[in-house]
DNA sequence: ATAACTGATACTATATTGGTATCATTAAGC
DNA sequence: GCTTAATGATACCAATATAGTATCAGTTAT
């Protein structure tokens, strides 16, 4: 049972080490080195991680990126939607299709509210928590 | 976020099927015809429930399977294992080895937290209380 | 001008899941 | 006994999702 996919753990060591100077800009040579991610692979993480505006990115010489969003508002569960998607849309098919009991179906409905309580222990965590139990 | 995958899906509705009369023998062919499952997959999976003594098979002319274990003692936590191994071993690597902190790892750490939890959830769920949600 | 960076985007590789096919064996019923 | 309807065992193939690589254009500090 895959939770978390890779992108997501490295997006997630990512902003950790992004965290720890939240001044200065990393670039992603460096980061990569530190947390031992592909390079390229971290790179394309780091442009979604940009464009949902939780880092600043700098070109050029000296640039890199940087943390904006606050550390103790980037939860864990926002970071799994954004990489792994919303919990799946269509689920519990039959042959590809929905099937006729999509509606009633009693075993999705338990699988649904179970994906909403992942979402919620998810949502508890932040890369804020994750510091701080990181230090004890 | 798929926590079920379509095999054991599949083997919770046969098993469903199986317990609506669980004095005679279904064969695959016609519980394939009753849930909409492709026919040699779910022959696939009623060979891993019969290994696993849920089911106990008849060959021949008239045979079949037949549920041999209790519906309120079959926990779906039980057929995620089965037929999605029970939650990966390795989990959280990096670049294929295991990482340094590995051990030590606070992410690691809460996703183990909340993997138990989910299998604790889906503890819960028989397919008796499958059946039982379904007559409502 | 050069070197060190990111943006954008396309591509490839690997793993997992889902599904198919085949042949041997068993047993019922005529 | 022969035929037919079933499972056992096993190998194979297809589709999808995930992980990772590569390239080139544009930007900026020195
Ligand atoms: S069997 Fe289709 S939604 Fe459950
Ligand atoms: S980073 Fe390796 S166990 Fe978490």
């Amino acid at each position: 049972m895959k939770l978390i996919t890779k992108n997501t753990d490295y997006a997630i060591r990512a902003l950790m080490t992004l965290a720890s100077d939240r001044d200065r800009f990393f670039s992603a040579k460096e980061i990569a080195g530190i947390q031992d991610i592909p390079y390229h692979y971290l790179r394309s993480i780091l442009q979604i991680l940009t464009k949902n505006a939780l880092i600043k990115s700098r070109e050029g010489v000296g640039g890199g990126v940087k943390l904006i969003a606050s550390p103790s508002r980037i939860h864990v569960s926002d970071l799994i939607i954004m990489f792994q998607g919303d919990a799946d849309p269509g689920e519990c098919l039959v042959k590809g299709r929905i099937c006729s009991n999509h509606q009633t179906c009693v075993l999705r409905h338990e699988i649904k509210r179970i994906e909403r309580m992942i979402q919620n222990q998810f949502g508890k965590i932040t890369i804020q928590t994750l510091l701080n139990k990181e230090k004890n």
